[in-house]
DNA sequence: TTTATATATTGCAATATTACGATTAATATA
DNA sequence: TATATTAATCGTAATATTGCAATATATAAA
């Protein structure tokens, strides 16, 4: 049907998977890594930096700050972009759970 | 359009977004978890697990594969899947790295 | 060989995503 | 106040994803 059962999972689950959802495009990729660059992180630069007109990376923007991934500041008439630290930080102990985790069980794969 | 303007992204950035697509469902990051704590990761058991059909977990599984995430054995009339470690490894050596510089050069962020 | 079991594939309907032009909203400047 | 600048939103077209029933495929067992 296109709609995903998200009554069927965990709470934990579907905001991990909304996370990788909101990573899941190389525009947004692209965003992320331009901000971990550039100590200005203003929107326009990204606009000039990415072949994409400014309603799509507006778009973009928009589902990394609804993930929390990226934080906006109103500076003026612009608006000033970073990233979220804290989340990133979570994120990256959840992956480094599961991938600890396989590799300490590594003796047990079938496979 | 909905269709993603690849060509304008690095492969780099075009890999890692295409394994956070891999992991961007519920269902599919709790066929990971399954696989993570079961040492038998029979496809049935799988289709037991989850309150999905058998059409659409093949379907999950078959993502699942194709970024690499997870590999089957063929093990007469069922087959074994189990967690690929080393792109599990790979992923987050990246999500390391992104958070790490994160951490690095907190002092000089602008919001 | 027939039958049962396990998984993959096909076809389709419902919904979501991506992209952009046009417009709007909000602030700064002349 | 009028105008320019910056970013968000709206509307729409093209394409992708999710989910399942039905069917196909492949192997094992009787």
């Amino acid at each position: 049907m296109g709609i995903t059962k998200t009554d069927s999972f965990t709470t934990n689950q579907n905001e991990l998977a909304t996370l990788f959802k909101a990573l899941a495009h190389p525009a947004r990729i692209a965003i992320i890594e331009f901000l971990l660059k550039n100590e200005k992180c203003i929107c326009g630069d990204i606009v000039d930096e990415l072949p994409l007109a400014q309603a799509t990376i507006s778009q973009h923007l928009k589902e990394l700050k609804n993930a929390n991934l990226i934080i906006g500041t109103i500076e003026g008439t612009a608006i000033c972009y970073c990233l979220n630290q804290e989340v990133f930080s979570e994120l990256n102990n959840k992956i480094n759970l599961i991938t600890n985790q396989l590799i300490t069980k590594n003796n047990s794969k079938c496979c």
